[in-house]
DNA sequence: TACATACTTCGTTATGTGTCGAACTATAGC
DNA sequence: GCTATAGTTCGACACATAACGAAGTATGTA
């Protein structure tokens, strides 16, 4: 079906070969997300977070789109992904009813809750 | 489908993020195979390959089974491997044309001509 | 029993990767 | 324009990992 370089094959194992990010690709499985509405959950630096999204984004399996000051991640949809599709939908199957994972789901809930913005001034608060 | 921890899931897609190993899986697509086989393709040290084997073999990707002096590997069949399949049936469809890998399967098809035997001398003499 | 041999384990070294904070970029609002 | 702010990039550090050769293990052979 969907050739690809070992290269780039590469690319998307490695990418998912880290818990920070299997944790963010199941957090996109409902939708898109700003990324500091995936800080909120992670509890890492924005920059690392950025790091992540990063090399998902590289290796084709996030997609973005950019709104005012908002960068919004969401997983690849239709022919965008056909590549990764399968690998992702393994990832979900498998996952399903991981502990942390669900303990993730419970806190986007709540980050969910409020606005990006209030989310977003949170944030600096709690790192001043 | 097929629930896994966190845990054991990245120790599948960290054993798929290396080139080497992918190499190793591809190999073992057509049948199982003695260590000294995979050795002759990949051009590696033997205690390298071993490692790389013990990774994919603690991951769930490859079973094994010992004959005299010789240890054969193969890719999971049946419900053993049932938690990987699907990701190893994603690898084979994507990687499928691959040059490196076209060319591992010339190279195992010139190693495969002579008995492991005559392999594992050629081996030896080539280090000394 | 002794040796050869197919593979593994161990110790070392070089390279890669995840994390952070500080500095930078781009957008929004006054 | 100036300031605040959501993300990104950069530099530094700690830790993980792939590679090798040397030593060890287990099996076949004389």
């Amino acid at each position: 079906m969907h050739r690809a370089s070992m290269k780039a094959t590469l690319r998307v194992t490695k990418a998912l070969a880290d818990q920070q990010r299997l944790r963010i690709l199941m957090l996109l499985g409902d939708g898109e997300l700003c990324v500091c509405q995936i800080i909120a959950v992670l509890a890492l630096a924005p920059s690392t977070v950025s790091k992540h999204l990063s090399i998902l984004s590289q290796a084709g399996l996030v997609d973005s789109r950019k709104e005012g000051r908002w960068m919004y991640f969401r997983l690849p949809e239709g022919q965008d992904g056909e590549f990764v599709q399968p690998a992702l939908k393994w990832l979900v199957n498998v996952l399903q009813g991981d502990d942390l994972l669900a303990q993730d789901a419970r806190k986007l809930k709540t980050a969910l809750a409020c606005e990006p913005k209030q989310l977003c001034r949170r944030q600096r608060e709690r790192a001043s």
